[in-house]
DNA sequence: ACAAATGGTGACATAATTTGGCACTATTTT
DNA sequence: AAAATAGTGCCAAATTATGTCACCATTTGT
């Protein structure tokens, strides 16, 4: 096993199991005892805080905060480059577009080495709860499935997005609406949809949907509307 | 020169030169031409779509777009996984807050191993132009400092951001807003702000934006609005 | 106090991998 | 024809990774 996959091993399954013993550890990765023990201390060189007790019950144990109390790069700049990308795309305008053909890895590269791997270990932190890894990322899928839905088809024009809605009062309706905007209105994300059953625009809070689902829609157009600079909507909100 | 840095090298090197030589290569890197050569090899198995022409004036030259002809993981897909982790942080809402402490370098170690090279691969292809290292990272950070102090004001509440704006009949006025609200409207991106001398709401298209500035704003509150779920401000649109 | 379980270090031989050098081929341009 | 270039195969040398073993330090349970 390469040296590479197995320090992404061990890291993972330090955050599936919380502690482990370098003896489980050694077994689990297939290395022997010294590897492991080399490994941890490479781990540690690159910024992992690795907490060990030693003696009866003792054992290994990944601190899961260890990025927010040692990244140099901070978290609003890292959160800026996650946006950046998404708004290089999203704008289709130069000179947005001609960044949007290149990527994070390449402003790791551009970045100090010690920051790279700062930026790493930000990416590598973020995990999905204490589930196995295939069960990571389908649920991590089904999260976001309205939200990612929503994106696919207001930047593609592919689907229709049909889910259940709660609304304010406790209703529960079963909706289809054709994704035309997103609204960030901090904390809330609402999705800003065309009806076809109602022929008009409705608006939807991210979190009060469920059961989304996509289906291909032949008939989606951009409803595009007049939104001229000086007529402003939100004086009303 | 560690492998895998000197992969990276070779990469960051032909984007930047657009061609090179081997020999060039070999070169600038520190190593022989042969390792070079195996180098390139590696890259192209890891799914890099390099050309090559012998001859007088010939030399290796990596394809810009090969990312968008190789890749196994969708665009559509990297791109949900890169909106989602802002979303996350942005609802702060659970099981939002505890996705949130975890990241895509996570992901990639629960997806098969080829995907994880498709997404570094995508990450890896965004670059900034054709400046050196340190010019990219401040060049960036200019060209999205509006958008970031944006969403650093908006889901922080830290700054206010005055800029020079560009109206649709090509009037330049200087603004200063609180920023409340993104929405985005493909292709378009808007800054929804609270115009503190106008005592009202106003929109800006985010590309007509220019020379924006994030200054400490003591006075800054969410103007929190009633937007329940039945009223649709959009159907005037 | 003692034994067992654990993390940690150093030394050294062995195994595995990487690298460089060389000879050679093939193609293109001048 | 000559020069410049990419590419391949081979092998020895260099470098790095790994395993084994001996040993130390700390903690916990009996």
């Amino acid at each position: 096993m390469n040296v590479r996959l197995r320090h992404d091993a061990i890291v993972r399954t330090l955050r599936r199991n919380g502690t482990s013993t370098v003896d489980a550890l050694a077994d689990e990765v297939g290395a022997s005892r010294r590897t492991v023990l080399r490994d941890i201390s490479a781990l540690r060189d690159e910024g992992y805080v690795i907490h060990s007790d030693v003696g009866r019950g003792g054992g290994l144990q990944l601190d899961p905060r260890s990025i927010q109390t040692n990244a140099r790069l901070s978290v609003p700049e890292v959160f800026a480059l996650l946006i950046s990308v998404a708004a290089m795309r999203a704008t289709g305008s130069l000179p947005f577009s001609e960044l949007a053909d290149a990527g994070l890895a390449k402003i790791e590269k551009a970045l100090p080495s010690d920051k790279v791997k700062d930026l790493r270990r930000f990416l590598e932190c973020l995990h999905i709860g204490q589930l196995s890894p295939e069960q990571d990322l389908s649920d991590m899928r089904k999260m976001d499935h309205g939200l990612l839905s929503a994106f696919e088809t207001a930047f593609l024009g592919l689907h229709l997005i049909s889910f259940d809605y709660c609304d304010a009062k406790g209703h529960e309706t079963q909706r289809r609406v054709e994704p035309q905007a997103m609204l960030i209105l901090p904390p809330l994300w609402y999705l800003v949809g065309w009806d076809p059953d109602r022929n008009d625009f409705r608006h939807f809070r991210m979190d009060r949907i469920s059961n989304p689902q996509a289906v291909p829609d032949t008939n989606f157009r951009r409803r595009h509307v007049p939104f001229e600079d000086d007529v402003c909507p939100y004086s009303q909100l």
